[in-house]
RNA sequence: GUGAUUGUAGCUCAGUUGGUUAGAGCGCCGGAUUGUGGUUCCGGAGGUCGCGGGUUCGAGCCCCGUCUUUCACCCCA
């Protein structure tokens, strides 16, 4: 006999975790739902090679593989061990776990372009896995929700995310967020003119941890990566942004033209922000709360436009939700050209955040309204004629399985606050009148079984 | 992947420089109360001290390995 134990990062659930969960899948979906998404799935394997190179060489290295079914090691000479990991992990292992839902879905949208209508709407909320180290708030199984469009570069889809986002974070409560919003574009221009055009992902890389390392660390570590002085020299405009005051978006763009207006690119991404926060403003967005952060960069290294970040104020916990546009990302399954922008909501830390900030409602997703309890056998009798009467009417009822003391049955009760308990024994019998207990006030009364669906429904 | 850190009852934690039979609170089960709970009182069950090896007359305590937890870096939901 040994110990049954979990495997590194991952949980289970029990009931009392799964109704807030169930809360804030409930909460999403509705979302999308209201903004024209539906649902697709798709499976928890994909071929490695659909998954690999698309997330860059860190994201390849928190891939969970999958050895070959049967003899997996048939094929394998001294040759190839001694070539190393790289070569020798195809030949052993063909399939992996997915890494997020955007890559699979690109993958589906190939698969399946002649059927599909574009633009094409589709949300989904699944699993996916990281060989990460654990971490507060980081696990290696967690569940993204995420919504796309593809077919279309339409900016009103970049403001409908934001609208989602806003939707969203409402309905659970979150007020007190930030969702920061930028351009890879405008990344691209800041390269092109401080002159290092192209080297905007090792740049990125860099002023993206700005907020956390500060000005110093930053300069340092880009000197480090071989930008010249005076590149690093011409990136002080940069520093002005966000340092002081957070500054209307309009001024920030304002800003932005005059630094960037040598560069297409640049200009191009600013005109790109500008047009979003307009048609979120022309919608009746109240209290929006966009910052554009033009240090805002995120590693995925798909994105090519809009990049969205959002996190909980007040809580250590990273973002809790992120996305962007990708233009090319079908173009690696054969299929260029196709424009696709969306969010990926991260329902753990979405968790994570409101079970720390205390805001999960009491009544979510509540379990069994009314618990019957029958003292004995012809009790019963007259219990399961209510019992379906009572879920026809919707309401959500159980009856104690065993006759055992009253004592122990309405424990039971309380244990898994069941507010109401119908109390069934011989008087009940005779009278056919039942007594409704209501376990926060121990007030009792005596109810027929219509005034008690009446009371309950 | 790099560097730290944690593990004793279901839960939260004590456990002396290595020394007999490892403790507490809460929870759980039973009783006081054979048709009425969340209060009280009484009683009870429950531990291969994460796992494996080593040092020692003797290890929960020291050493090595391993798994797990938490944290920083990296990256990210």
């Amino acid at each position: 006999m040994q110990k049954p134990t979990l495997p590194k990062g991952t949980r289970d659930f029990g009931p009392e975790q799964m109704r807030k969960r169930l809360f804030i899948f409930d909460t999403i979906r509705q979302t999308f739902r209201r903004f024209g998404f539906q649902p697709i799935e798709t499976p928890s394997l994909e071929n490695l090679s659909t998954l690999t190179g698309k997330y860059g060489e860190e994201g390849d290295q928190l891939l969970f593989k999958i050895l070959n079914s049967g003899d997996f090691a048939a094929g394998v000479t001294e040759l190839d061990l001694a070539s190393g990991s790289k070569k020798l992990t195809p030949k052993i292992a063909e399939k992996g776990l997915r890494y997020d839902l955007t890559v699979p879905f690109a993958r589906y949208v190939v698969m399946n372009r002649n059927s599909l209508t574009l633009p094409f709407k589709r949300y989904q909320m699944q699993p996916v896995w990281r060989a990460d180290r654990p971490q507060k708030g980081r696990y290696r199984e967690f569940y993204q929700c995420d919504a796309d469009v593809v077919g279309t570069d339409s900016l009103l889809c970049e403001a409908e995310i934001v609208l989602m986002i806003h939707e969203v974070f409402r309905n659970l409560t979150i007020q007190d967020f930030t969702l920061k919003i930028n351009n890879r574009k405008i990344l691209a221009g800041i390269a092109e003119v401080i002159g290092a055009p192209g080297q905007e992902g090792t740049l990125s890389v860099a002023i993206d941890k700005l907020d956390k390392i500060g000005k110093e660390k930053v300069l340092n570590e880009l000197q480090e990566r071989g930008f010249s002085d005076e590149t690093i020299a011409s990136l002080e405009p940069l520093f002005l942004f966000g340092v002081s005051e957070p500054t209307e978006p309009n001024q920030i763009l304002d800003q932005l033209k005059n630094w960037l207006s040598a560069s297409d690119t640049a200009r191009q991404g600013i005109a790109e922000l500008e047009e979003t926060l307009q048609l979120v403003n022309q919608y009746g967005l109240s209290d929006s709360t966009v910052e554009i952060d033009p240090t805002l960069a995120r590693g995925l290294s798909y994105y090519t436009g809009a990049i969205f970040e959002v996190k909980a104020n007040g809580v250590s916990i990273g973002s809790v939700s992120g996305g962007g546009r990708y233009d090319n990302l079908t173009g690696a399954f054969g299929m260029p050209g196709l424009s696709g922008v969306g969010i990926s909501f991260g329902v753990d830390r979405i968790y994570d955040v409101m079970e720390e900030l205390n805001l999960f409602p009491a009544d979510a997703g509540q379990g069994t309204q009314v618990l019957i309890i029958p003292f004995d056998t012809e009790a019963r009798s007259v219990a399961l004629p209510v019992l379906r009467q009572l879920r026809t009417a919707a309401i959500a009822a159980e009856m104690y399985p065993d006759l055992s003391k009253v004592k122990k049955m309405l424990d039971y009760a309380n244990a898994k606050n069941i507010p109401f308990v119908v109390l069934i024994g011989s008087a009940e019998v005779q009278t056919g009148v039942l007594s409704l207990k209501n376990m926060l006030t121990g007030e009792q009364l005596k109810v027929t079984t219509d005034e008690l669906i009446q009371r309950l429904g």
